[in-house]
DNA sequence: CGCAGAATTGATACATCTCAAGCTGGGTGG
DNA sequence: CCACCCAGCTTGAGATGTATCAATTCTGCG
């Protein structure tokens, strides 16, 4: 991992951005200090490979700021995403010492981390924390099972549409701001990263963004930048049933 | 429910069929004494629906026998299952009040039912409950992704072939038989409940079956009875790298 | 026996993939 | 400063896999 770095001037939990909403969300400052003794932090470039499936992961942690993928591969190449990890996620399973996913970063990526087996030991005496993950983990599991609907069941237009509102919503509830009137935001993911999360072809997203472009749906400015005038517009072409959601 | 039935008469937790699998598992003979005082069983007859969508549900469980389905649908009738419920499943979030999908009866079933509260109250209480939970949410996780990767990326062919190799396993697992030379299982989904959990139209399922059976890599008896003369082929069918897999 | 739900099979339509050719914008080196 | 280059992206034309619509054929059961 040619430019991994481990940060050592260690950010104090009490300033931490993802404090409220991380696996040690419920801590006590007690518990927290407990933690700030076990934890360090590292850093990856955008590309890099944080855990390849299948090697040992001797460590579980939080993506502090910028945003992972995890990703599964056939031997054939074709390869499906099967996560997005974005700030305040937790990546690893305590019980297990592969991964059973790539991990990648596709932007600039801090993590806050922990040993897996003082981790796992910790979690045996502090319910906060366990309790914690169990929440996001019923939550991520959630997040699946409405993926398994659009890949299984949505077109390719209502698949765009569906990573357009997710990407709107989660930018919106960052950023603290009302969806009302037009949302503006950035694609944090390559075209093709989008087909690999949707179970489509790169040229099949590209011409689906075009289209809901000619359509009035989006607009762009430069490849990345998006502009929604109406969200229940692209709600309506997500094919998604009630209009509000914002506030799940 | 026209013909749900609440048995009366309990059966022992030390007796039970699920006991080593389910979220009681790492039970104490304490806390499962607990655990009886709380606890009644339902019945549902094949087809009936356990839990709508959106419905209020005030009770969590676990599958004692039989097999259930979620589900979710589109406005416009498409749907998606988004789980296959099995014997020591688990039913319901904890800390939730509405169910997110259709629960449907697919075969006769039995349940083991807890009270939310009741059950949440003893889940503080009691690590070793919520311990179990959060291992089996991650297993849940993990099959669930798994079928990410099946539903974006696979063809129709190796649609069927994963989901077959899927039943074979668990049916391999319940009767503690090793799958050397030929296996031999019952299918417990109509063609539209395959199609519903692949992503596909019934057409479709019941057109690959035919090619799978003239192919030689399945052979049948009735339409639900199935015989898999060697099930590395059945693997290599699926798409899935390694041979093994059998022990997970 | 004959009906009803489940499954199979056929013919055709269509959405998405595949292969291929350009385009765009930002960075680099001459 | 310009020319080039390259990854990311767009667009086109044709191939292909799956859906759709429509008949039959099974199978179990009253």
């Amino acid at each position: 991992m040619l430019n991994e770095k481990t940060v050592s001037h260690s950010v104090e939990c009490g300033d931490c951005p993802i404090r409220h909403r991380a696996v040690c969300a419920r801590c006590e400052s007690d518990e927290l200090e407990r933690l700030e003794e076990i934890k360090y932090y590292r850093s990856f470039e955008a590309g890099q490979t944080v855990i390849w499936s299948g090697d040992r992961m001797d460590f579980v942690g939080s993506v502090v700021s910028g945003i992972a993928t995890l990703t599964q591969t056939m031997e054939d190449g074709r390869t499906q995403m099967v996560g997005l990890l974005l700030p305040s996620d937790f990546v690893g399973r305590p019980g297990r010492d592969g991964s059973a996913y790539d991990v990648v970063a596709t932007t600039d990526l801090v993590m806050c981390c922990f040993r897996k087996k003082p981790f796992e030991a910790m979690m045996e005496r502090t319910p906060h924390i366990a309790h914690r993950l169990l929440e996001m983990t019923l939550d991520e599991l959630d997040a699946a099972r409405e993926w398994m609907l659009v890949l299984g069941r949505k077109t390719a237009r209502e698949k765009i549409a569906s990573l357009l509102t997710i990407i709107a919503r989660r930018d919106a509830s960052l950023n603290l701001r009302t969806p009302k009137g037009a949302m503006v935001f950035d694609l944090p993911l390559t075209r093709e990263a989008m087909a690999d999360y949707l179970g489509l072809t790169l040229e099949t997203v590209s011409r689906q963004i075009s289209a809901l472009k000619r359509d009035g749906v989006i607009s762009l400015q430069g490849k990345r930048h998006v502009t929604v005038p109406d969200f229940s517009r692209l709600l309506e072409e997500a094919g998604d049933d009630s209009d509000g959601g914002l506030l799940a």
